[in-house]
DNA sequence: TTATAAAATAAACATCATGTTCAGGATTTT
DNA sequence: AAAATCCTGAACATGATGTTTATTTTATAA
């Protein structure tokens, strides 16, 4: 008969936030396989024995720490890909919408990226876009291709969100000087108009 | 005065190896971090001090076992890229040498792309494909491309490592039911041709 | 404001993986 | 066969993990 709490008891965020934001922090100082747990809660200034009255272990800590971004992430795309707008035009490209995500959130996306830690969250994010991409080859752009395409449109889902990823990549760890939108671009044109007219190449392979 | 030993005692070499392989085998069975030392030891039928006796921690076993295929890669790519053969047409794609060292190593590739235990390795990978793809847009390919490229084929020949390696994690996670030399094929006609003519897209974005 | 419920804490403890040392026995090399 | 090298098991020190308990601190709700 007991109800559940309206919300989480005030020192129950502060505590599973410093707790984040420790782990975060030290992961970037000395990878995630360096840091201990005592450590996290030296840095959060917390008892150790604070750690496990909400965490398992430290991965638990990680995951939920990192599904928040990429929960976010799936809601402020989904939002510009399926939504029906009544103004096309203020509707924003997703894959900017993706990129500036990530711009907004380099830190963590390094982390998730370098695979630091376990990669089931960099894989979620593979999902997440590839489920994505392939509404977005489905609904919004169906009506601009006459013919069937040449390979299934599953599989273009699944190579744009691993070369998304891989170009994401690129861009935060050589610290490529482009801001969100121009990254977006430059992506957006080397895969969808591909290197071969990006090169002017003459002939194709 | 002593000089380095010819060889390898046999008794190195035979433990070194059952010490490899038993980490290979494990990581396969539960993931990088749910391996001890001695499990490693254990399976290798070996004593746990002695693997002390040839590796500082896991981490340089692993680093020592993926480095090998890496250095394999490496060399069979560089000989098609960058070789003067009489024979031009004997010379094969070294995209599809690439995809077939991963086909013929899966078990290891799937290790490495994972990023499971340190993502060094499959930086370096990266690199080295980058490496190659630049070469090859520099000297190959040189006589193909009349005008200036759009972007740097620094930038191109680093996507190009990038976008493969995110197409292999695909291909091998996904148990996609191609050849290597398929792989190869799709992968290069997505990188090359572009996605909107794969899609058959009438207009560009 | 105060009583009550919930959360944080330090101390103590058991367990496990790591890494080192050492004296022997076993295997290779020369 | 002798010498050199490697493997082994036992013992040990260390450090991280995870749990329990009694006590103190803090938030919530009356």
């Amino acid at each position: 008969m007991n109800t559940v709490p309206a919300r989480l008891d005030r020192r129950v965020s502060r505590t599973r936030r410093q707790l984040r934001d420790a782990l975060m922090a030290l992961i970037l100082e000395r990878g995630y396989n360096m840091v201990t747990i005592e450590d996290i809660t030296d840095r959060a200034d917390l008892g150790r024995t604070t750690f496990y009255l909400h965490y398992r272990d430290k991965d638990e800590l990680l995951i939920e720490s990192l599904e928040a971004i990429a929960q976010d992430l799936k809601a402020q795309v989904e939002q510009q890909v399926s939504q029906q707008m009544e103004d096309r035009q203020l509707r924003l490209n997703p894959v900017a919408v993706a990129f500036r995500h990530v711009d907004e959130n380099r830190d963590l996306y390094q982390i998730i990226l370098k695979g630091e830690g376990s990669s089931k969250v960099a894989s979620r994010i593979r999902d997440i876009i590839e489920e994505a991409a392939l509404e977005f080859f489905t609904h919004p752009l169906r009506d601009r291709m006459v013919d069937p395409p040449q390979l299934p449109k599953t599989l273009v889902a699944g190579y744009f969100a691993s070369a998304m990823m891989g170009f994401v990549t690129l861009w935060l760890e050589k610290g490529l000087p482009y801001s969100g939108d121009e990254a977006a671009d430059v992506f957006m044109t080397l895969f969808f108009r591909g290197a071969a007219r990006v090169l002017n190449l003459t002939i194709e392979l």
